[in-house]
Order: structure tokens, then sequence, then C-alpha cells
DNA sequence: GGTGCCATGTAACGCGTTACATGATTAT
DNA sequence: ATAATCATGTAACGCGTTACATGGCACC
């Protein structure tokens, strides 16, 4: 949702062609380095962008050279952007894809939690020192909102960094928890007196 | 990636129909609070592994009720899997959907810098307490994963909420600094001393 | 005139979502 | 009987990626 909306604010400054959008979204997010944006995105999203009437391709009543197409946004399209600022980014927290893996390295016994552990820190660390180099050595014109923006990655990986800790910590502990495995019920609706076939867990 | 590779790791553990996938991730994710799964992205998602020969149906040579089909890992998925444990999680940051909100916001001129920032921090912190409340009201006997699993959200959200107070401090400062608009180069091949077209910044 | 490279796409796929369809079983 | 609810899917779409195709211009 961000890459098409951020195309139509793109469109709002002022019309372009598709490699103008791919530029000017590069210079806005800060590309290669930190949201590189492919061709194949741009002209795609311009075209289903165009189906649902939230941009045009611009008429050019005189002799354009055919084969380029230069978009320019529809007042419906406006419309959808205003939405957009006005709507909060969802937050995406979770959906972790390392807690998977480890979760499913305990349950299945298939891999040593320790090992993706290690492996993980490693590379988190690694792309950290990638970012704080990579951030001491800009360009001292460097646009300040990238700076802020590789701030950004930087205090993430610190926390995962810090969680990824805590995990170590008390990786013991979550080791002696089984997952509990919910019955397979069969077929159809449920039985009056099946709500308490999970057994409460008993005191230790 | 992260879905595919945990059914076949449940699958791992031994042979499940669709709905047993389904309840099994659940109970390993954390459900509905935290990585809610839906129904239709694990027989999507099955079909796919599937095609690609990573699981087979269960072949019950006895009278199995159809319309039930209950899916087993092959080699080959057992291998994929594997290959999933040895590759660390790529770190994703970036791809920060409100960092372009709030450029796209400063370049168009189409929206409040501040507001933007009011709203996000809003649902920040709303989504903050609603997870501290979740914490702090946990069932004792919840599963640790899962403590840990919120814990990791909330320090994720924290992270953000302090990289917004950082923005906010220097948002004249990012005002100040107009984004480059790249010049749009005619078709073809670069010319030869087209090389600094984009001018030395100049010392101030 | 070939080579290289930029500009401009199309095709096909993977992951994930929403919406819809249909059986099975039990409570009422 | 029918309503509710669980169980099991299919269809269609949106976003994003990779791979491929093509045309123009500059340089040698």
């Amino acid at each position: 949702m961000s890459v098409r909306n951020a195309i139509l604010g793109l469109l709002c400054q002022r019309n372009r062609y598709g490699y103008e959008v791919l530029q000017a979204f590069q210079a806005v997010a800060g590309g290669r380095e930190t949201w590189e944006l492919k061709p194949a995105q741009v002209y795609t999203t311009l075209a289903r962008l165009k189906e649902n009437g939230l941009v045009v391709e611009e008429i050019s009543d005189g002799e354009t050279d055919p084969g380029k197409r230069r978009y320019a946004i529809t007042p419906a399209g406006k419309a959808e952007l205003q939405r957009w600022f006005e709507t909060p980014v969802p937050v995406e927290h979770q959906r972790d894809e390392f807690f998977l893996k480890l979760m499913l390295a305990l349950a299945t016994g298939q891999a040593d939690p320790r090992r993706l552990i290690y492996l993980q820190r490693a590379s988190l660390f690694q792309e950290l020192h990638r970012l704080t180099t990579l951030r001491m050595e800009l360009d001292p014109y460097t646009s300040l909102a990238h700076i802020l923006l590789l701030d950004q990655a930087i205090m993430h990986i610190e926390a995962d960094l810090r969680w990824l800790e805590m995990i170590e910590a008390r990786l013991d502990e979550v080791r002696k928890q089984p997952i509990p495995e919910p019955e397979l019920r069969p077929r159809g609706r449920p039985g009056k007196h099946e709500k308490n076939i999970i057994p409460m867990k008993e005191e230790p």
C-alpha cells in the first residue's frame, strides 16, 4: 500500500513518465541503500492505478513519441491520497519470522535453538555494522531525512538484539513449556460439553 | 516465506489435515492476539507446496472420507526446512511507510507534517497501551514464548516512538532541505560529459 | 556498424487477503 | 427441521519480485 500511495503523491506534484516516477521515488526514499524500488513495480502499479481511475494517461495532443506515457493524477486519486495522509500507518508488529523459526525448532527438534540465535545475532550485528559505518561516512550534505531513516533502522536492529538476549537468557524456561497441541475435533458443531476439553493446567 | 516454512515444520512433526495445520500454527505463533493465520492461506500454501513436491497427500488406502486431505512432508521438503533453519532471517528494516508519508507530505504540501506525526504517535500509543495491558492481564499459565513475543512488539513500538520524537525535534531542519529532483535524461546512452550534471553541492 | 547502456515496458510467479461456497454435525 | 458452528475449501484480486523483450542514442 505504501508505494502505490507514494506514487500518487509524486504525481500530485506534477505529471510524470514512469521513469520519472522511479527517479523521484528514489530521491525521496533514499534509493539503493534504504528502499530500492524496482522499475517493474512502477509500471505495474501505474497500470493498476489507471484501471482504478486514480490516474490517467496524459493526452498530449501534439506528436508525442509513442511508447512513452505520461501520467496525471485524477480528483479521485487526490481524494485517495488525502485519505492516506489522514490514516495512521497500521502497527505491523509481530510477523516476526525469527520467532516462528525458533518455535518450530523447539517443537520439531530439527534445529538447535542456540545455533539459530547465534546465526541471527551474527546477521543482525553485521547489518548494524554496515548501517553505522554508512551513517558515519555519509556525505555531510546528505539529506537529513535519509540520516533519520538510517537512525530508525539502527534503532530497530538494536531492539532486535536486545530481544535476542532476552530470549537467550530465558531459553531454558521456554524449552520446558511444551507447545500444547490442540485436539482435532471431528467435523460438525461442537458438543455442549466440549468446552473443557483443554484441561486446566495443573499447579506444579 | 515464513508461513510456508512454518507449515513444513509442522508437517515434519507429523502428518496433518489443513485444519490441523491451522490449529498448530496458532498454538505456536500465539494466534488471534499476535499472528493470525487465515484458513485460506493454509490451503493455498499447501497446494503450492504440493506442486513443488515438498509435501504429498497421504494415501490412506483405507476408506477415508473424501474431501479431507492429509499432507505429509517429503525428503525435498525436509531439505528445504533445513535450509530455512540454516539461513538467518533477512534484515527487513526500512520499508517504513510512515517515513514515506512524511516525505511526501513535505514534498507535496498536501498534508501537515506535524499532524501526521500527531496521528501516528496517537496510534502507536494506543497499540502500546493495548499490548502492555494484554501483557499484564495474561493468564499466568500463558506460554512464556508468547510473553516474549509480546515483549518484542512492545520494544519495537517504543523504538518507533523514540524515533518519532527525533523526527519531530528536527522537523524544521528537514523542512529546509528541498528534495532534489533528478533531471529526466533523454533516451539513449548517456553522453560522455553528462557525468557531472548533478552539481556538487557548494559549501555554505 | 556493432556494443553498451539507458528507458520502457510485459509476463509470470509467489505470498497474502477478502469473499464466497459447501459439508458435517449437533443443539434446539 | 433448522440454525449454528466448525471444517474445508475455491476464486479472484493486490502487492511485489524475477526474468525477459525491445527501442533509442552515443561512442568506438
